[in-house]
Parts: structure tokens; sequence; C-alpha cells
DNA sequence: TATGAATGAGAGTTCATTCAT
DNA sequence: GATGAATGAACTCTCATTCAT
């Protein structure tokens, strides 16, 4: 048994479990192709890419493309439900009040939420701009977006209850709306602020972002 | 600028107005050409949108539309050109110094920019969308994009002066990153708020909007 | 006024009137469509014939073909219904006791009948193979063959009826059928017949198939 | 034919019989391939019926197909073979002047005839219009196909023979057509009988065509 | 100017077949 | 023998754009 570690841990079991990769040939290839679609989307964009780039990038056939994906679209969603959840994760464990030891001070908690949010961006930043553009276009791609926006804004809210309990914030707070208002002041100054090349700039939004949230939500 | 008869001889090619009525169809005829595209952007997207969609929606021959505009996408432009500007001079106005009259209590300015910029979201909401897939998709359609937002961080930076030299400004704020930050809230909470279909809550998020923007800029 | 004699007897109004053919060139390109699809359906059969082979056989570019035609099986169904009205119209006309001048001899009907569903097959031999193998394949192919299968058999129950009432029928006879087997015994001998080469033995099919159906129903 | 001992060593790659238990697994695969393959047409067609839809019907891998036929085309063929060897041996048979016990009135044996013809049928009928749809396709398919039909063709000839010979055929009987005509009469009358699906109208279809044929052959 | 038939490059997608394992 | 991932030629169909009328 020794040498297989990895295996008890696999199965993600994605919904339909298209290719359960019994092969390791078979889950190398999907990734390649994964990887080239990255590529060729933040080259040319998402409309501007043929499947034929995208197979010749990962080195392989045409038909091999549809072997693991329906559609080129597939794979977009694929992509964004991959770089999301990564997100997701990160900036629901960030505000998860069960993981603040010691420093309990909540700008504090604030900073880090933006940070992360914002740190979030640096990942594939061209796969971003496509991911947005198809938000706007693909009436199906909301959908997985609003779920995912969802679990953040679910994820904001229960901060601030906890910040709230423990008397931090201002008074007046109408937390039915903070946490929407929150939400979009963040993640739509991330995404600007990550238009911008220069990384101090992105700095300096990132805190003013802070201070904004921060003045609006504590005492 | 009296007198140019030479003129119109040098440019021989240049449609001489000799039939106005010939050029009120012409632009009626424009005119219609806009309208069916919106409503075919509106119903099916941009891509999904062919020109033989729009002629016919505006009951004229295919041909007829490359008449009146080099490619599709020129129609789009000209689509966002007519939107955006109706939007920006709005924003603009409201935030000019010079236009208050009486109140000039920042808290009130603040919120006639949230209600104006809220106020724009209601124009052919679908068109929005499209405009925003293009700006995240097209690169030439980027530039005229940013610069009608930079048109609108500016007012926001002028109107910020002008609260400071009031002295009503908190100390220790950012100017620079300022209207970058409260510009970025408020789009996207405006564009957000708008995607919902309850009155009260498009209300409800102008009012936090505000909230928020105004404890971020004042004492 | 002169010189328009055929436009009155224009309009067969099809289905979808798909293109109302104004202009002259259309109805003539549509034509040219027509005639190379036999033609490359003659050569290679209906699945060996892409668009673009008619579309080069024809003159034209492949988009042409589907200005015209909304996808390939849509210019068979067309050749079909062509091929068919035609043949139907000759078979029922000389079916139709109304034009029975002189001769009454059910036996002369009988000839003519054959000779006429016989005479059928004759055009574009090709294109019949196509068709049964269409026919057997497709069941949308069904559907409108069976029509014309009923057409004809409907005409040759009228037939048999006013031989009966001559009193030329043999006695015994089962009417109900009599359509039923006297059609498959003709569609198919003449069919067969004609997949050979032969005129002669063409003939003598023709001869013999008279035979089985005049002593089947006459005394 | 005793002792071909070197036979088998010259030929050292014909799969040495070595186990019988493997042939006999491996003729149970190409059993289910076949299977597999008959329901899939029948649900399919022929040209909608991919490789790998019968592989899976039939549990195996799309490789395995290929280990078992060459292409697509054999199996539909071996198919044809199996179907028609049974319908004509049937037929045959019945029409053998030698299996003729006791009764000789060609009236029954006529009879017989259409009645084996039409039972053939009976046996998967989506599958007869799969090869009928092939026959009239593909030239390859021709040809086993007039193979099969001659056979029935030539033994109903030798009926008829027998038939004259025992003086009982009507006079002027063109021998040489007759079988020809017989054929295709009771072969298109009973593929059309059966694509209605109430037995008595086919019990009355293959009365008719009785009829019909006695009264072509006989006195 | 308006028309709308014609264009044709090029996209997405399929699937019979192969072959390394 | 069995497997199933990989192949890639080939097909259908689309649609922005042109241009003769």
């Amino acid at each position: 048994m020794i040498g297989m570690p990895t295996k008890s841990q696999a199965a993600p079991n994605r919904k339909p479990p298209r290719h359960p990769p019994q092969q390791a040939r078979s889950r190398r290839t999907r990734e390649k192709l994964i990887e080239a679609a990255v590529e060729c989307f933040e080259r040319h964009g998402f409309d501007d890419t043929t499947t034929a780039m995208i197979a010749s990038e990962a080195g392989v056939a045409v038909g091999t493309v549809y072997n693991y994906f329906t559609d080129k679209r597939e794979i977009i969603l694929e992509l964004f439900e991959a770089t999301d959840r990564e997100i997701a994760d990160e900036v629901i464990a960030q505000l998860d009040p069960a993981s603040w030891r010691g420093s309990i001070d909540p700008r504090d908690r604030t900073r880090s939420l933006i940070d992360v949010i914002f740190h979030a961006q640096r990942l594939r930043p061209g796969i971003q701009r496509i991911l947005w553009a198809q938000y706007f276009k693909d009436p199906e791609f909301r959908e997985p977006f609003e779920a995912l926006r969802n679990r953040i804004r679910v994820a904001i809210d229960a901060f601030i209850v906890a910040v709230d309990e423990a008397g931090l914030c201002r008074s007046g707070l109408d937390r039915e709306m903070a946490s929407f208002v929150v939400l979009n002041a963040v993640q739509w100054n991330s995404s600007q602020a990550f238009l911008n090349e220069d990384p101090a700039f992105r700095d300096a939004a990132a805190d003013e972002t802070a201070e904004l949230v921060a003045r609006y939500l504590f005492v």
C-alpha cells in the first residue's frame, strides 16, 4: 500500500462525474487543457479563443477537448468554479470568528478581509476580466457568480454580527444592508484596483477601502 | 463665421445639404437603427444580435445598416456614448459646486450624488449590462469607458476639494484615492441594487451607500 | 401587359413562403441549386453529398445554399415534393373516370395506370433510389411519402368503384383491400423494374404487372 | 481428408484453439455486440448509431468492437446476412416441391409462400427498414441483397415450373417475368402490411395478396 | 440612398478508427 | 483480448460584410 497516499483524498466528485479520472494520463490531460484554456483566454479573450487554439496550446487534438468538456463554455465555467471556490474559501476562512486567535480588533479583521479579497485578484488577473465579461454577458454564468457573492455576503454578515455582539459596531447600523453595501464596495474596488498595473496603487486602494469599511461599521 | 461658400465646393463628396427633408429622413433612419439595436441587444446580447436582426427590427434592409455605421461595433460604441454622456452630464452637473444654491450641507450633496448615479441605472438596464460586458471584453472599448469614469472621478474629486475647503472633511483623508474609492463603492452598489427589482430594496441600498460615503468623507 | 403571362399562374405558396421570389435572379439561383443538388445526390447519394458540393456544382457560395434552404434535408424534401407531386398528378388524372372518353375498357385503363406509374420512374432514376433510401431512413420523410401513397390509393379505389359500377369487376373482390394490394404490387414492381437498365425488361415487367392486376380485378 | 497435421503449423498466426472456454467467451462477446447493434440501429437508425453506443450497449469498450469487426459497416452486413439467411431458408424450404407431402394443391402452396414471407417481417421489423435503407444507399450492399432476392426468385420460379408441369398454370403465362412480378408483389405487400400494427389488417393483406398471386398464376 | 442576394472564411463539433497500455 | 484516451479529417452552418441593381 506504500506509494498510494493521494488516492484516498481524491474523488472531488463534480456534478456529473464526467470523468472519474481513473488514469493518471487522463488527469494530466485535463490539467493541460485547463492551463491551455487559461493561457488562450488571457491572450485573446473568450470569444476569440477557438477550441482549436486550446487544443494546440495543450498539445492535443481538437477532439480531445471534447472528451473532457461538452463545449467551450463548460471550460470557462469550470475555470470560474475552480478560481472562485479558492477565493471564497480563503475569504470565508478569514472572516470566521472561530479562527480569531488573540487579536479581536475588528479593524484588523476588516483589513484581513480586504486583503484577502484584493489578494484573490492577483491570481490570473487576465482571467478575472474574462470572468467579469462573461458575468455580464451570459445569464447562465450569472447564477454561480451570484452564489459565490452570496456565500461571501453571508460570511460578512456573520462577521458583523460577531463584531456587534462584542459591542464594537457603531450604533444605528442597518445590519440588513450593511453586508450588501460592504461586499459591493470591496468587490468593485478590488476589481478596479487590479485593472491598474501599479502595485503601489493597488495597495493604496486596499488601504482606503479598509478605511471606508471600517468607518462605516465601527464606533 | 459669415459666408463659407468655398468650403462646400472644396469637399465635393461631402453630402451637400441640398434637401433638408432627406436629411431629416436620414436622421430618422439612424435613430430607428439605434433604437432597433438597443431592442435587439437587450433581448439577445451584443454577440447574439445579428445585423440582419437590427435591420429587420428597424424595418430596413441589411445594406442600409452599413450606410449609417461602418460596422456592428460602431453601433454599440455610439450607443455607449449616447447613454453615458447622458449619465455623466447629469452626475457632473449635480456635483458641480457652482450649482449649489442655498444648502451647502455636504451630506445633502453626497446624497444627491448617490441619487443621481442610482437614478442613471434606471435608463435601459439591459444596455448597461451589455456595455459592461463590452468594457471587460473589448480593449478598444476600454478607453472611452475609462474616460467617462475619469470625468466622474474628477468631478467627485472637485466636490471633495470644495467640501474640504469648507473645512468639513475629516482629517487624514487621502484625497488622491478618495474619489476612486467612492466612485467604485457607489458605482457597484448602484449596479447591484438595480439587479433587484424591489424599489424598497433599491432605496435602502441608496441610503446605506450614502451613509458609507458620508462617514468616509466627513468629520 | 404583354410579356408577363406566367406571372398570374405563379405563387404556389409553399408552407413558409421563405422566399417570395421577387427577383428573377433569386428564382434562377434556387433552380440552379435544385439542379445541382439532384446532380450531386445522383452521383454520391444523399449522405455523401456535402452542402459545399451542391454550392460548387451550382456555382455559388456555401452560404447561398442556406439563403434558400434551412438545411440539406429541406432540399431533398423539396425535391421529393416536386418530383412526386408531378407523379401523383399524372397518375390521378389517368385514373379519374371523368377523363375517360371513348374507351371504357377497364383493361385499357389498368394498362394506363401501370404505364403512368412505370413512366414516372423514368424521371431521374438516380433520385428515386435516394428517395427510397430516405423513406426507409428518415421518419419525417415517411409522412409526405405516405401522403402521396394515400392519394394514389384513393384514386385507385375510385377507379375500382367505377369499374365495379360498370359491372366489370370479378365477383367476391374485397374492395377494401384491393386498392392496397394493387398499389403495392404496382409500386414495387415499377421500382424494381427500373433498377434494371434494360428497357425491354422494363417493358416486360410493365406488361406482366398489368396482367397481374387485371386478372385480380376483373371478371 | 485424413490427417492434415502440417496445416496448423503452416499458419502460425491463426489463433490456435487452445482454450475453448475463451473461444466461448469470444463468441459470446460477438453475439452481445450484434445484439447491441440491433438494439441501437432500431432505436436510432444506422447512421445515427455510433460505435461508442454499440460498445456501451454491449458493455464493452469501443476498441473491442474493432476486435470483432473491421468497421461499422461490417456489422450491418453481418446482420443482414444473419437476418436474411434465416428468411431465405424458411421461404425456400416452403417452396421446395420436394417438401410437399400430401396436398399438392398449388393454391395451398401459394398461401404458404405468402405466409412465410409475411411471417418473416415479424422478425425485427425495425431492422428490416434499416436494411432496405442500406440497400438503396450503399452499392456494396446491393449485391448480397440482390443475391438473396435472386435465391427467392429462383425458388419461386422452380415452384411455378412444378405447378406448370402438373398442368395447373393458366395458359400464356410468361414464366420468365412471373417470378419477378410475384416476388415484388408479395415482398412489398408484406412490408407495407407490417407498417400497420393491426393483426387483422395484416391477415387481410395476406389473404388478398394470395388471391392476387393465385389468380395470376393458375387456371 | 435603399435593397437584399451573394459571399466565404471560419467556427464549433462529431465520430470512426487507432494504438499504447 | 480488452481498454478507452487520443486522433483529426471533415462536416454543417453562421453571419458580418459587400456590391450590383
